[in-house]
RNA sequence: GGGCCUGUAGCUCAGUUGGGAGAGCGCCACAAUGGCAUUGUGGAAGUCAGGGGUUCGAGUCCCCUCAGGUCCA
């Protein structure tokens, strides 16, 4: 046994494959390429999933891979485990060998035990074996063939050692290879102790023979409807990190030289002794796992968010800033760690290296964020414990609003509930978090892979039976009606033999150029027509690679499976379209002229009416700037650039210096879309949309609006064509209706304006001022001559003529200041409308009499309603000829009360 | 895909059964000081995200849309 690097640990094992003759294929990226229902990458086989399904073919029957996995949700969810487990990791790789047809059993078993004893040189006698219970082949070229001795080659049951894709479809039995860490032990007990799953053995590598195919779900196993494959597979996976732990003489995966340089990095940041850093293991070990993670999902164009995918960078990230608040980080502090992580794996995954930077940039963001977040929430926490009796419970729901709304995670909010000496209600906790995942999660999603599934079936028939090769043929390049048949028509997840008008359908083509929405390009809309029926297509998807759906609804007649149809697009929307993604580029080439080359894309819409362009900038773009761009893009399209496209390796096109969007995943041929000829290119993206021809076709740009989206991004929208000549024509003309309404010139409008808002602004003063004056006059007045006496209070009821709310309400307090034990309550006619106020004395009001209470009778009489506080009341009404009725009530109310 | 929360002055936010749109910071002007820091006085600044509804009356209640946050899938 030697002692190898893990660099050397990988390459061994691709090397060894490649000698027999396996081509070794580069990982793929951890995004399941046509996968809806896979969240992540979490075996060697996905990316060859459609080989061994037969749906795809390769041009080699071998293949070796080190492949990148992720484990964080559904079935295999490792998440909770990193920390304290020493050998579960939510990012690892996954190395394996695949045959496609070519060798089976005999073979995989062989390449498997020679690669561990010959090129490892692991010792044989440390080495345990696990077959399928009745797989005696597996049993014969362990011991036949190697000559293992039998009490080292257990039997086991279905559980753990038969594989299947799913219900029915490809299965097998597998074999498995385990470390034996208690050699001592002896081999007596070899064979139950396996069976027991015992911690004596560390399982390293899966063989997985995929021999059969299930007619039918086989709950029990019996095998009866499984038929031979024609041409059996197989699929290794060996945990990549194990086997290092095992080659480098470790107990745990984060002792080998993939962690300790991250764990000692981190150590150096926090400068504990390895004494203080063994106490607190757990978090160090969470970081460096999650580290790795966020490095290469971010690596891999998943940036942290929200929804989906984009939930894991994210939840990795919150999760090692939490625990390195354990170990006393208060700033953002994982892109100092994450430059291990480089240092590291760049060797291998070279693509990281390029990405560094703006990797780093990502992870720091999402710390600050989270920061930002639990900032908010604890100061809601802060709130909730200020109302909370000492030492008593804080209730689960509550403690779960502050996860689930404010996105503070339960650990913390205990902590600190415990901190000040009170207690949380953890099963109260669990309820609501369960009651939540019950109402939220469910249904919609579970529609989706139905869907998918329903799609995935019917590319598979459409395939057996020769109706299609790969998939629909796509061409959106052209804007002609395609003649092509009616392949299926769908409804719900469910294939439809035909449909009637009204009816909501899927319609799926042989052929299309319905262009879908990718890359910011909206889908187009259209209409398909057969034999006396019509589909208006609204939108369109794509459930999975290969698949492109018509969404619409049937306008006409009866169409049916297998009807000759034409589709034809909306050819003026998908011109208004093509103008606004070709000016998105010519946006984007003038943002970074004009702002520099820090200006990323960061998301964009082109809509047919508008395009959206969001981008990284760190501050308010200037109006002068903004005119600056607009003026550079119009030039642009003077100039009148030709566009064209070509498509060429991922390579050459990073080499011709294409931009790529950061954060976008791509294949390995790309479509490039160029804007100018030659040396004068103007433009130069990797892009899958549509284009105008020449950039003349455009016509005017125009910007609509420029505002921030988040921190140092920046979003402005923009029209063009029609749209922009619309816009500039409606501000001229009312510029002009503004100039001449001013009597001025459209130049001197501006200056005209500002004089008379300073006249208008003066002479209100001043009406203001006036009215005051002689209103509270009035008021006087009123007061001295008409304030009654009623029951012993001093009342004040009158109809006023043509004065606003405002006033009356004014009114309100010259009355409370002056009359001591007094109600009032006053009425006029607004524009036809009563409006009444009431106000009582703070000396009446102790007794009781309130001014909201005494409104509601008074306002009844004149047809409407109101209230207000006990001083003051409002109410308004519709009848104004009984404001008079009004105020006799009002007077009889105050003399009963 | 679904649940919950948020959107009020340039910024951070308050606004209690529906009835005077507010605070702090910032900004402008004036005064105190030789100047600055500073202090005081005064002032400007709001489509209460947008649209619809209920009501005599909506920042406040209901519905829809948009944007953001957050959790679950």
């Amino acid at each position: 046994m030697e002692t190898m690097s893990s660099a050397e640990v990988r390459q061994a094992f691709l090397d060894f494959f490649e000698e027999m003759g396996h081509k070794p294929v580069a990982s793929s990226s951890l995004v399941p390429a046509d996968d809806p229902t896979l969240l992540f990458v979490n075996a060697g086989m996905v990316q060859f999933k459609d080989v061994f399904l037969g749906l795809d073919k390769r041009d080699y029957s071998r293949a070796t891979t080190s492949q990148k996995c992720m484990r964080v949700s559904g079935k295999h969810n490792d998440l909770e485990n990193v920390g304290p487990s020493e050998r579960h990791h939510t990012f690892f790789e996954m190395l394996g060998n695949f045959s496609f047809g070519d060798y089976f059993k005999q073979d995989a078993i062989k390449y498997a035990y020679l690669m561990l004893t010959e090129v490892y040189k692991l010792p044989a006698d440390r080495l345990v074996f696990t077959i399928y219970e009745n797989d005696d082949e597996a049993y014969d070229a362990w011991v036949t063939n190697l000559g293992i001795n039998p009490k080292r080659v257990a039997r086991m049951g279905p559980d753990t050692n038969f594989w299947q894709m799913a219900d029915t479809g490809p299965c097998g039995p597998t074999s498995e290879i385990h470390w034996d860490r208690q050699p001592e032990l002896g081999d007596d007990d070899i064979i139950p102790m396996l069976q027991a799953e015992d911690d004596r053995f560390l399982e390293i590598w899966n063989l997985v023979f995929m021999q059969f195919n299930r007619q039918q779900a086989d709950p029990e196993h019996s095998g009866e409807w499984d038929v031979p494959l024609p041409a059996p597979g197989v699929d290794t996976g060996m945990g990549f990190e194990r086997i290092v732990s095992v080659l480098q003489g470790v107990e745990a995966t984060y002792e080998t030289d993939l962690f300790m340089p991250i764990i000692r990095r981190t150590q150096e940041l926090t400068g504990h002794s390895d004494a203080e850093r063994d106490a607190d293991i757990v978090p160090y070990r969470v970081i460096a796992d999650h580290i790795r993670a966020a490095v290469f999902l971010i690596g891999d164009g998943v940036m942290p968010g929200a929804k989906g995918r984009a939930a894991i960078p994210r939840i990795v990230i919150r999760r090692a800033a939490r625990f390195g608040r354990k170990i006393g980080f208060d700033r953002p502090f994982l892109a100092e760690i994450a430059d291990v992580v480089f240092d590291v794996m760049g060797e291998h995954f070279t693509d990281l290296v390029d990405q560094a930077e703006s990797i780093k940039r990502a992870i720091t963001l999402e710390e600050e964020r989270f920061h930002r977040t639990m900032e908010r929430g604890l100061h809601e926490l802060d709130a909730m414990l200020a109302a909370l009796e000492p030492g008593s419970l804080l209730p689960g729901d509550q403690a779960f609003y502050l996860k689930a709304t404010l996105g503070l995670p339960f650990q913390v909010t205990k902590d600190i509930v415990e901190e000040r000496g009170f207690m949380v209600d953890e099963a109260g906790f669990n309820a609501a978090e369960v009651e939540h995942a019950r109402i939220s999660g469910g249904g919609q999603a579970m529609g989706a892979i139905e869907s998918a599934d329903f799609y995935r079936e019917l590319l598979a028939d459409l395939k057996a039976n020769g109706a299609i090769q790969k998939g629909v043929a796509y061409n959106p390049y052209s804007v002609e009606p395609v003649e092509t048949a009616v392949l299926a028509l769908a409804q719900g997840g469910a294939p439809l033999e035909s449909a009637i008008v009204g009816d909501a359908v899927e319609v799926l083509l042989a052929e299309t150029n319905f262009y879908v929405e990718a890359g910011g390009q909206v889908s187009d809309a259209g209409v398909i027509s057969g034999d006396n029926w019509v589909i208006e297509v609204e939108a369109m998807k794509q459930p999975l690679a290969g698949m492109i759906v018509h969404v619409g609804e049937v306008v006409e007649g009866n169409p049916a499976t297998g009807d000759r149809a034409i589709a034809a697009i909306d050819r003026a929307r998908r011109k208004d379209i093509t103008r606004n993604h070709t000016a998105t580029h010519l946006l984007h080439a003038a943002l970074r002229n004009q702002l520099g080359n820090h200006v990323q894309q960061r998301g964009s819409l082109v809509a047919p009416d508008r395009l959206r362009f969001d981008f990284s900038h760190p501050e308010k773009v200037s109006t002068k700037q903004l005119a600056q761009i607009a003026a550079e893009v119009n030039s642009a399209v003077l100039s009148n650039l030709t566009v064209r496209d070509e498509t060429k390796s991922l390579e050459q096109a990073r080499r011709d210096g294409a931009m790529a969007l950061f954060g976008e995943k791509y294949g390995e041929t790309v479509r490039t879309v160029i804007i100018g000829a030659g040396d004068g290119r103007y433009s130069y993206e990797l892009c899958g949309g549509v284009h105008v021809g020449s950039t003349a076709e455009i016509g005017n740009f125009v910007f609509t609006s420029e505002g921030s989206v988040s921190a140092g991004i920046r979003r402005v929208e923009a029209l063009t064509g029609q749209a922009a000549n619309a816009h500039l024509n409606d501000a001229l003309s009312a510029l002009d209706n503004i100039a001449r309404q001013l009597g001025a010139v459209p130049a001197q409008a501006v200056g005209r304006i500002v004089a008379l808002q300073n006249d208008l602004a003066n002479a209100r003063r001043e009406a203001d001022a006036l009215r005051r004056k002689q209103a509270k006059y009035n008021f006087d007045e009123m007061i001295d001559q008409q304030l009654e006496s009623l029951n012993g209070k001093q009342a004040l009821l009158a109809e006023l003529e043509n004065t606003p709310v405002e006033t009356m309400r004014e009114m309100t307090d010259w009355f409370r200041n002056r009359v001591d034990k007094g109600v009032m309550v006053l009425a006029s006619d607004i524009n036809g409308r009563p409006q009444i106020v009431v106000a009582v004395s703070d000396a009446l009001v102790k007794t009781g009499l309130r001014a909201g209470d005494l409104i509601k009778p008074i306002a009844k009489v004149v047809g409407g309603g109101g209230g207000g506080r006990p001083q003051m009341a409002q109410a308004g009404g519709k009848d104004s000829s009984k404001i008079a009725d009004a105020l006799q009530t009002a007077r009889d109310l105050i003399a009963k009360a």
